[in-house]
DNA sequence: CCGCATCCAACCAGATACTG
DNA sequence: CAGTATCTGGTTGGATGCGG
């Protein structure tokens, strides 16, 4: 009886931790931008959402990234240039944002 | 061409605050025992639920009733009754959950 | 170009005590 | 029974300036 609890418990802790890794101001621009245009430079992400600021672009971009949703590229090269990209879990994403999509209608 | 930015951005929006409605520490806990049991007490809500306070249980189920997710009903005596159960869009929510949860495998 | 460090305001969550 | 009020800490988001 308590498993049965417990078990539910659990599930409703995966499921939050799963709506907080798309919760978050920018992450859905984000996913939004890399999902229209494949992969982008850290600087071209920042002119695709108008009014994020570096800081919290680097934010959400690493968080993404300890997710497994979006894949850090880095090229050892003068200028820096690293370029960020949909991971597969990334991309599986999609169905969730088709219900939430159709939820609200 | 700024109409589509415009569109793009409004239904991140949207989406996003899609999000927020199901976010919240004890939001899953909620709709997960109004879904197994349909119409729940507030007492029993909070039996049904270890660790949530008064305080957050209230916050919550108001923050579910204005989003439509919850419906409240008050039995005007004493003691005091009040009663809540899904609504037709809280129910709707299901595939949203389904979908997370294939997500997270 | 791609960040990090610091400081600050706003919001979210919890503990506790009290009420019609 | 079903809440409200108050206080407090933690987290999130943002502005600004510096560094490799």
């Amino acid at each position: 009886m308590s498993d049965q609890l417990a078990g539910q418990d659990q599930c409703a802790e995966r499921l939050r931790a799963a709506i907080r890794c798309i919760d978050g101001k920018w992450k859905l621009p984000i996913l939004a931008s890399l999902h229209r245009n494949g992969t982008l430079r850290f600087s071209e992400l920042e002119r695709a959402i108008p009014g994020v600021t570096q800081k919290m672009l680097t934010q959400h971009l690493r968080e993404l990234e300890e997710d497994g949703i979006v894949h850090r590229i880095v090229h050892s090269q003068v200028p820096p240039k690293v370029e960020y990209l949909l991971t597969g879990k990334g991309l599986a994403l999609q169905p969730v944002f088709a219900s939430l999509h159709d939820w609200v209608g």
